[in-house]
RNA sequence: CGCGGAGUGGAGCAGCUCGGUAGCUCGUCGGGCUCAUAACCCGAAGGUCGUUGGUUCAAAUCCAGCCUCCGCAACCA
């Protein structure tokens, strides 16, 4: 009998740092995918991975102290570590610092420069020299290098550019022919009114301004850049090679389904296919782009102290509630929440109350009565039938709830059949029936019925709650636990229950929450307070840090190099183009000048009209959003959402000098 | 007019493809039960489905405009 193959990967995680409940959801999203496949039949091959190379982790590695080799195998591991504690079934897990990948990437690297898809160019920015590093506009820090804040001065730097365009014709058409290659539907518009339509930019391949990176064979002042390295790890996980692939390689791939964030959606819509036509492979059949888990509504970041760890929440909870969270109350489409206030009531309305307490009391009635003996089901009494039927038509109802992956609605059937079964005790009422010798065997009868709804609650929960459901299953006498077991209601054979063990302990919602201050958000402030003391490592560099940051000191001399001046707006407008810039046309005492600044969030054109500010006046013109601005005026970050204009006296005249 | 998404009882969501009594969970109120983890079951209150107009016998659902949020992109000088 030939097995259906079924491939599907997360995407690898960054070993910048590590990750955060937001970044776990993924994992667990595609093993409970995984695993209710091959309870199908399929034969599975479920990758994972990590990301180790590029100047981020380059850098945080130094400002450690350690070589970014050791950096990478510490959070590798400790991503792997998560991984494992959230019980995933990954098959395989893949790091693109193995030597298998770096050396079919470099092999990848050289066929497509052969054959012209590559080809050498210039990638120009702004380039700070202390710091050997090349930064992108936005990026900039008030212009000037957000590392170390000296000026950066606009350069070039020799790089190899994949040649997009060549395929972008033939992405378009896979992507109208295939409807579902792009889920959900949204994205899949968002990809190509942004950047099919417009016409794809080539991309940039290479690096010379780091080194941590794999280097290109042929040219070793190179180092191959990001995707071409990060997104090959689905075939070379599967033993992939240019002279000859692996076996897994001939028998997995195409991919059935990559499941990755959002946010890098457009690198395996647009990019990764690319890069395959390019191989000559066949694409993956589908990309599924899930939403964000937000910690209330915000993005998760570790600078705004709002960080939750899966394995904090295992700690206390267990492995089984946190994915239990994360699978049901995630929607489909949309950004997700988690706090641990919705955390505790799910797992208590849920996992307590329904379900743990309708095993734990049909258990206990199954021994009180009958010294846990149970029958096989049946009973054609209307209320046997309806509980028949509700768990047969659960079963199919999580069946293709999960073809779209659709978790949360997967697991809310399941719980409706719980629900349907501890109504079903209410109505056939077994302590009353207990109390006659005459309905003894009805009695029986509704107890197996019971019994056996639970069982079709433990092997359909088996993908999404794997330890739950195995106790379950062994609470109820170790049934069978497949899914072909589920055709028909009343197979499992007459046995003994176990004894009655509670599955989810109900939590007091005011303790928990004390205990969460105590035991998670304590212990994280007083890390975070600990790093910004400055004896923790480098790991923050890249996000905002929490308080006021300094600039190395600077001479009068270099002060004496800004000319401040006091400007009058004389007109400004809103940029249309623009849901940030103000242009603004200012009397700098000598004519107008026109000035583009970013506060158009804070200030409407009325407000400014007239006034007087402080402006740098000897800022070198840049353009912006296709304006002209002829200098910068000053204003002050307030906080990370507020921004402040410095008006001046008005009896100052417009041109008079700062200093 | 860059692209896309969202706006449904106090909270969180479903329904919209294929128009026809607005559904689920939590919360609130009342009742029932006692096998069970103060759990379970039933009932009630609470929504003119962002707004304005249009199509239609009929619109949460289709169409147009507007308002408010969000994401992506872009340019916070």
């Amino acid at each position: 009998m030939e097995q259906k193959k079924f491939y599907i990967t997360t995407a690898i995680a960054y070993t910048s740092r590590k990750p955060h409940i937001g970044n776990t959801y993924e994992i667990v999203l595609t093993d409970a995918i995984a695993r209710l496949k091959r309870m199908q039949g399929y034969d599975v091959f479920f990758c994972t991975g990590t990301d180790e190379h590029g100047q981020k982790i380059e850098e945080i590695a130094s400002a450690a102290g350690v070589t970014p080799k050791a950096y990478v195998d510490q959070i590798s591991g400790q991503i792997r570590t998560i991984w494992d504690t959230m019980n995933t079934s990954y098959d395989y897990f893949i790091r693109t610092t193995d030597d298998y990948h770096e050396k079919v990437v470099q092999k990848i690297f050289k066929r497509l420069y052969d054959q012209g898809d590559i080809y050498k160019g210039e990638y120009s920015g702004m380039y700070c020299t202390p710091c050997e590093s090349f930064w992108t506009e936005s990026q900039l820090k008030d212009g000037c290098c957000p590392d170390c804040g000296r000026p950066v001065k606009p350069a070039k730097e020799e790089a190899y550019f994949f040649r997009m365009s060549k395929y972008q014709d033939r992405l378009m058409k896979h992507i109208e022919e295939n409807p579902d290659f792009i889920v959900p539907e949204s994205r899949k518009k968002e990809m190509i009114n942004n950047f099919l339509k417009p016409g794809l930019q080539d991309l940039c391949v290479s690096r010379t301004s780091f080194k941590w990176g794999i280097p290109v064979s042929f040219d070793d002042r190179h180092v191959v850049y990001v995707w071409l390295d990060a997104l090959t790890n689905y075939i070379t996980a599967l033993g992939y090679d240019p002279d000859g692939s692996g076996e897994n390689f001939a028998k997995y791939w195409p991919a059935d389904v990559h499941v990755i964030g959002k946010d890098i959606l457009r690198f395996h819509t647009l990019y990764w296919p690319i890069f395959l036509m390019a191989l000559d492979l066949p694409l993956p059949k589908q990309i599924f782009g899930h939403p964000w888990m937000l910690f209330a509504a915000e993005k998760m970041s570790k600078s705004r102290g709002n960080v939750i760890y899966a394995d904090d929440m295992v700690r206390l909870f267990g492995v089984d509630a946190v994915r239990y969270y994360m699978l049901s109350a995630m929607p489909y489409a949309q950004d997700g929440t988690i706090t641990y206030e919705a955390f505790i009531a799910k797992y208590n309305t849920d996992l307590a109350n329904t379900l743990g307490n309708l095993v734990n009391r049909t258990v206990a009635m199954a021994n009180k009565y009958f010294g846990g003996a149970i029958l096989a089901a049946g009973g054609e009494d209307p209320l046997d039938v309806d509980l028949r039927e509700t768990a047969l038509s659960t079963v199919s109802g999580v069946l293709s709830s999960m073809e779209q992956y659709r978790t949360a609605d997967a697991l809310q059937k399941i719980i409706a059949l719980a629900q349907r079964a501890n109504k079903y005790i209410d109505e056939t009422t077994p302590w009353i029936l207990a109390k006659d010798e005459a309905s003894l065997p009805r009695l029986q009868l509704v107890l197996s019925n019971l019994v056996e709804a639970i069982r079709y609650l433990g092997v359909l929960l088996t993908p999404f709650l794997p330890d739950t459901a195995a106790a379950i299953l062994s609470q109820i006498g170790n049934p069978a636990g497949d899914l072909d077991s589920l055709s028909q209601f009343g197979s499992a054979p007459a046995r003994q229950v176990g004894a009655a063990t509670p599955l989810f302990a109900r939590l007091d919602e005011q303790k928990t929450m004390e205990r969460i201050e105590k035991e998670i958000v304590e212990p994280q402030k007083a890390a975070a307070a600990a790093e910004a003391a400055g004896n923790a490592p480098a790991e923050e560099k890249a996000e905002e840090p929490a308080g006021i940051v300094h600039l190395p000191q600077i001479t009068i001399d270099d002060f004496g190099k800004v000319e401040l001046r006091v400007g009058r707006i004389a007109q400004c407008e809103k940029l249309k183009k623009s849901k940030k810039l103000l242009k603004i046309q200012l009397e700098d005492g000598e004519g107008t000048r026109q000035i583009l600044s970013g506060i158009a969030a804070w200030y409407t054109p009325e407000d400014l009209i007239g006034k007087k500010v402080l402006f740098v006046a000897n800022l070198k013109p840049a353009k912006l959003a296709g304006e002209l601005s002829e200098g910068m005026i000053l204003a002050a970050d307030c906080s990370e959402t507020e921004v402040k204009v410095v008006f001046v006296d008005d009896s100052i005249p417009a041109g008079a000098t700062v200093c």
